[in-house]
DNA sequence: CTGAAAGCGCTAACAA
DNA sequence: TTGTTAGCGCTTTCAG
């Protein structure tokens, strides 16, 4: 039996005759037969290889999100036949930018990988846009917020819609002074989140002025925040833009001597570890979900004479815990 | 000129006339050339590229390793020349064991991967034993607890050390009744970072009696916990064999209206995000330090006529915040 | 020090 | 439906 029909019975099972392929794939078994994938790689030109860019940890913040996305992401891959390729962009010196397409472009041209999933596109997604000069193949997990005709497939999370539900609850729950901590101006997540905030308490006739604050994100900045809006205009909830805020409301209330969920409600975003372990409410994105989909988008962008896929907004899902029912 | 010039030119740059590989270099430049890493891991049978597997993600834990060390083990890949690439032992059943070599067999025969770091061997390490049955080239982060004759390179982390450290430091804030809660007893881990707390408590002559509990590595267990050691023996300290069970202790301290640090301290282990927003002092792995030391031993593994290397033991840090010292 | 020949293991295209 | 031919792009011999 030649070679090609055994390449065959691996790649085109239905080029074959039941009783061949029966007797190949017992040849298989008993040789204990795996293909070389770069011999494959090399003769396809494609590597069943999907890179992904490793920003740099976040220290001192209660973000979570890259570790369960790592995750979601390889277990999507996998079940599509690919594996999760990781890289860095390389280290950046003191007082420099990144590189925003560091790393990527050896990446391809060597062809290591097949195409890469971009996460950071709230920096403007520069790379997105280098990338589509280079013609790589890439979906991003991200609205191209800057660009409404972006051709590249992507994925993100109504961070607004989050936002929104966070606020509902806290409504249904009776709170009228609800407070918002948020990022400075000029990240378009951030202005998102703000909006689900924004036009709930609108929606429900509640006056939003000096119920606001919009800081770095940090724990301290939260409980700063915390601390000025408690003190002058009496907030009963405090919805955030992350949970490293919410952290720092919760310092806040601490150190007045004020119960979470019993006497001042908090929400946070990002169902980290933080907010499981503390209990705190926060809004949860579907990461699973987000690596399936992405997954499914670069399957399609992948295949001949592929459609380009629209994008993706996921609803995210609020976890109730103590922080805003105050029971254990 | 021939490729092969070009070849010896990447290759083996010293055997080219100083003229010559200018020329070449020049040509690589002007022509914007990269080598196809598929057709030389053909040739060369090495794919520079690390195996890792990802554990399942842990929810309602503080523990945040695998971030921290994947960043680190990618970072210092690549400046080994290597990509890690990430897969899973696939979906497991419920009620099923995963299998401890799922994932590997396949990444190795197909000859994805040049060799694995493995993570997890806190189980009695039994993929330890079938990657050396299969000889596939590995590097463990984690002592083989349970075979002192185990030939291949490991490294880790001294948790009695670790713990050792924050006795000390309670001891030298003047804390006598220092408890620990750590995990029930089975696990290699727990019960090295237990010996730590004994002994030093045995150095300074300090009474254990009734200040110890062992439980599951739960927020609510460690709450539990606290809370009986608190009405039974009264310690002023807690060590804790993990962030999750300390974060129980700052709750249950909570509900006494006891405050961290000021009334009673307490010290967790890993650094997690968690201990980090929290002012939580934590005994903190060198993460990074490890991944250098894997990719170190993983490179002479791969060399040629290699030298058995032998383990490596690191020494934690302790990161002292509030919850120990009171002070913001 | 440089060049020519051979082949890594596989699969797309074609021929039988 | 199966077998034959050719070649993916590189590097390890070995000869000039």
């Amino acid at each position: 039996m030649s070679r090609q029909t055994v390449s065959n019975a691996i790649n085109n099972p239905d080029l074959l005759r039941a009783d061949t392929l029966a007797r190949v794939r017992d040849a298989i078994e008993v040789l204990d037969y795996t293909p070389n994938q770069a011999a494959r790689h090399l003769r396809t030109r494609s590597s069943h290889l999907i890179g992904m860019r490793l920003a740099p940890v976040q220290e001192f913040t209660a973000s979570a999100t890259t570790d369960r996305f790592v995750h979601a992401l390889v277990e999507a891959s996998r079940e599509a036949g690919y594996h999760v390729l990781l890289f860095s962009g390389g280290r950046v010196a003191e007082g420099e930018r990144p590189d925003p397409l560091g790393g990527y472009d050896d990446l391809l041209r060597s062809t290591s990988v097949d195409a890469f999933v971009v996460t950071d596109t709230y920096l403007g997604n520069p790379q997105t846009v280098g990338l589509t000069l280079r013609r790589a193949p890439f979906v991003a997990f991200g609205r191209p917020w800057d660009d409404a005709g972006a051709a590249h497939p992507w994925v993100d999370v109504d961070g607004a819609a989050g936002v929104q539900a966070a606020t509902e609850h806290l409504r249904e729950r009776g709170h009228e002074r609800i407070a918002w901590i948020g990022w400075q101006p000029g990240s378009r997540i951030g202005e998102d989140r703000r909006a689900g905030w924004h036009r709930t308490m609108a929606t429900h006739g509640l006056s939003t002025t000096g119920l606001e604050a919009a800081v770095d994100d940090t724990v301290d900045a939260g409980r700063e925040a915390a601390a000025a809006l408690l003190a002058a205009s009496g907030p009963t909830a405090f919805v955030c833009a992350s949970d490293t805020l919410a952290v720092g409301v919760l310092h806040a209330l601490g150190e007045r001597g004020l119960a979470p969920g019993r006497d001042v409600a908090v929400v946070g975003f990002d169902d980290s570890q933080v907010a499981q372990v503390m209990g705190l409410t926060s809004v949860r994105q579907p990461l699973e979900e987000v690596a399936v989909q992405l997954v499914a988008a670069l399957q399609a962008l992948l295949s001949p004479g592929h459609v380009t896929a629209p994008g993706v907004l996921l609803e995210p899902r609020l976890e109730v815990r103590r922080s805003t029912t105050g029971e254990y």
